[in-house]
DNA sequence: GCCAACGTTGGC
DNA sequence: GCCAACGTTGGC
C-alpha cells in the first residue's frame, strides 16, 4: 500500500465535502505527472492526505482512501467544462482518475507552517521549494507523523466506522 | 495581488 | 528537438 497527498481548494472542494459525500472522482487534474501517479501506480486501499490549498492557512485537513481507480474523468468530454480536452476522446481518453471515499477528518488542521516546523518531514515533496504538484506521493513514516501530528492514529478505521460516515 | 517556479505550446 | 513566450499554481 502506497500513501498519497492530493491538494483541493476548499472553496472548491473541502474536506467537508467530502465527509458530505462519502466520495467522489477526482475530477480536473491536468497535469501529465499527477495523472500518471493516478492512472499507474494508485491502488484502491492507498490512503490519501487531504490538503487544502489556496486558504488561510493551507494545511493537511484529513484523510482519505482510493476506492475506484482507472476512471476516465467525465469533465474532459464536458464542452462547458473548464477542464474541456478537445483533443480527448472516449475511445481513449487522455485524463484518468480516481475516486477516493473519506475517512476522516483530523482533529488538528496541521498547517503548512506547522508541517515545515517538522524535522521528521525534511524531504518531503510538498515542502520542497517550486514543488506545486496536487497528487504527489508521502512516504509511509512521513504519513505516520502527520496522522500522529493531526491527533489521528494511521490505523485504518474499522469497516463499522468507514460505514457510517455519510 | 504579486511573483517565483514550473509546465505547456508552438514556431522554427 | 530547442527554447522563448505564455499560462498556471499556490504561498505569501
Amino acid at each position: 500500500m502506497q500513501y498519497w497527498l492530493m491538494k483541493s481548494e476548499p472553496h472548491v472542494y473541502s474536506i467537508a465535502d467530502l465527509a458530505r459525500d462519502g466520495k467522489t472522482g477526482w475530477e480536473g487534474v491536468r497535469n501529465y505527472q499527477a495523472r500518471n501517479s493516478m492512472r499507474d501506480l494508485m491502488q484502491v486501499g492507498d490512503e490519501v492526505l487531504f490538503y487544502h490549498s489556496s486558504t488561510e492557512p493551507p494545511g493537511v485537513a484529513g484523510l482519505a482512501r482510493i476506492s475506484q481507480t482507472g476512471l476516465a474523468d467525465p469533465s474532459q468530454f464536458d464542452s462547458q467544462s473548464d477542464y474541456y480536452d478537445p483533443k480527448s476522446t472516449p475511445e481513449n481518453p487522455r485524463w484518468i482518475m480516481v475516486e477516493i471515499e473519506y475517512l476522516d477528518s483530523f482533529p488538528t488542521y496541521l498547517s503548512l507552517a506547522d508541517l515545515k516546523a517538522l524535522p521528521g518531514l525534511a524531504g518531503m515533496v510538498l515542502l520542497q521549494r517550486g514543488s506545486r504538484l496536487s497528487v504527489q506521493p508521502v512516504s509511509a513514516e512521513h504519513f505516520a507523523l502527520i496522522c500522529k501530528k493531526a491527533g489521528r492514529s494511521a490505523k485504518k478505521p474499522s469497516k463499522k466506522s468507514a460505514a457510517r460516515t455519510k
